[in-house]
DNA sequence: ATTCTTCTCCATCATTTGATGGAAACGAGC
DNA sequence: GCTCGTTTCCATCAAATGATGGAGAAGAAT
């Protein structure tokens, strides 16, 4: 028993697989209230109807949406996280910037999605996410920052929200921040992840990561 | 010659300074696309066509908003500036996070309406912002993180803004994060500081500053 | 050929939303 | 008390927006 959204992802070709592609570029830009069904449907180049037929109401299809780019992102973390089983942590930390800076450079809105939910309300009742504890435990373990695998401790879920909205910031802001900086496109990429290991990498490196357990050393 | 925006910040109680406070806080919350004029008339108890007496069009009160944010925050700056002045980098930190997150966590919709301009496209077009650019090579220069004060590097500049992002996203995704961390209030904000400083200052203190301009080490 | 299902579009609604004109209230100066 | 500039509200518009009903196309099953 397939879910809609499940159909959709199976048949990329589908009109109900189409339009949620373009409802996922379209809300990543414009946020939720920023972007009209009408939109949606023009892109597809279909009738706002026909948007309807196959989603049902903009909220819903926002959800799927949301979803979706949940699913994506945690086929994309497991991906990573077999490449860099078993290797020292400042390498691991490296080789999960640079697959996530290049990933998430090719799919910006779920950056942009992913950073949205958090910052913003939005006039209509929202379910709330189980995605995201989950995706953050998920990466502390991989990040080895907690001894106890079953209970991961708020220092550490904390330390994992701060590094990937570090990294979604320079992907979703690439819009404003790359002119403001006057660097052509391949050269933000490179300079994003320079600036991201410069950052973050430190924190963890040799016996920083010990002194993350006793807090205003 | 006051403009619209310096006198509602001279008399706090008029008309138009109680419009821009709840145009601020609403902009914040909802976006631009998010908040409708009625919702701040509504809110300052007013009829909607006052609102438009004082501040015409949707667009130009939210960029008086906009404009009026970053006016506070460079006050905000240049007050830390004067107390970290002449301290150790490390101490400097940790000092301006403290007075940035107590700030920030008074004033949330700074961060919302911030981030909001980076990662958001308008639908309406916005006049693009000559503050950031100028605001992120002061706390560069503050930092000492360039040799050159009249010309600070791409590098200084990128980690200024990976920075502040860290900084505001803490504070404006309070309201995702702390019932998802499970957190009071007064718990949320302590932590903040804590996984800021932890993740920020170790790549800065020390020799790591040294490291900076020898990418790809 | 017919039926049935699935899909798509046209026409249309009710609401919401940005915006304005004009009348009333208010208060300062005379 | 009257005048004049300022401020506020009521009534109203036009456009945008979320959403639906129903008619028709397209194709498969019989």
């Amino acid at each position: 028993m397939a879910t809609p959204l499940e159909k959709a992802r199976m048949a990329p070709d589908s009109m109900k697989a189409r339009i949620l592609k373009a409802a996922r570029r379209l809300f990543g830009q414009y946020g939720f209230h920023g972007t009209t069904t009408r939109m949606i449907a023009k892109d597809v180049e279909i009738d706002i109807s026909t948007l309807y037929y196959h989603w049902g109401e903009k909220g819903d299809l926002y959800e799927a949406v949301i979803r979706d780019i949940y699913e994506d992102l945690k086929l994309k973390l497991s991906e990573v996280e077999k490449v860099i089983h078993g290797r020292p942590l400042s390498e691991r930390m490296e080789i999960s910037i640079d697959m996530m800076t290049d990933y998430l450079f090719d799919n910006p809105e779920i950056s942009n999605l992913i950073l949205f939910r958090y910052f913003t309300k939005t006039r209509h009742p929202t379910g709330h996410d189980i995605h995201v504890p989950e995706l953050i435990s998920d990466v502390a373990r991989s990040m080895n920052l907690s001894e106890d695998k079953s209970r991961i401790s708020t220092s550490a879920r904390m330390q994992v929200l701060a590094i990937m909205n570090t990294i979604h910031n320079f992907i979703s802001g690439e819009g404003f921040f790359r002119p403001m900086l006057g660097l052509e496109k391949k050269e933000y990429v490179v300079r994003v992840r320079e600036t991201l290991k410069f950052i973050l990498v430190p924190a963890f490196a040799g016996k920083a990561a010990l002194r993350a357990r006793s807090p205003a050393g």
